[in-house]
DNA sequence: TGAAATTGCAATATATATATTGCATAAAAA
DNA sequence: TTTTTATGCAATATATATATTGCAATTTCA
């Protein structure tokens, strides 16, 4: 659903690395790209800002 | 911060008729335009197409 | 006017996002 | 092959999003 992963492998980012760039744990991101859950709008426009994208392109469906 | 609240009345809709088409509640309608709190992404896109608007419309920020 | 609708907010309860730690597997690199 | 690095996932703890109910203050409209 959502393009995280994507958007980050296309970065050559680490789960790591992606989650200190977004100050979380890398336990939610790996969370967060395989919608184990749904996450607080701080933390997508933060993980968007991290991969200098923004919400729509990483999370939004039609 | 978020521009629910200009959308939800560019539209006409008062707090419990976008809360009713988002399937929340109103009290969660008044925290998130008086940003009391920090939606969930499920959230937004519910409230998003409420208002037939998009992610980076309603909660984008530079 | 006065009744009805709208909004802000308080209090409590529940569900769930996120942190933390740790382990197993697989892939990459030495 | 051995050693890192990357990823998925489990278990528990904590913080907080959301629901529910209800009330007070405005605003709208009969």
């Amino acid at each position: 659903m959502n393009k995280v992963k994507k958007y980050r492998k296309e970065k050559g980012l680490s789960q790591m690395e992606l989650a200190s760039k977004a100050g979380v744990t890398r336990q939610t991101i790996t969370l967060i790209e395989n919608n184990k859950y749904n996450p607080s709008l701080a933390l997508c426009l933060k993980i968007a800002k991290a991969l200098d994208s923004d919400l729509n392109t990483l999370f939004w469906e039609e």
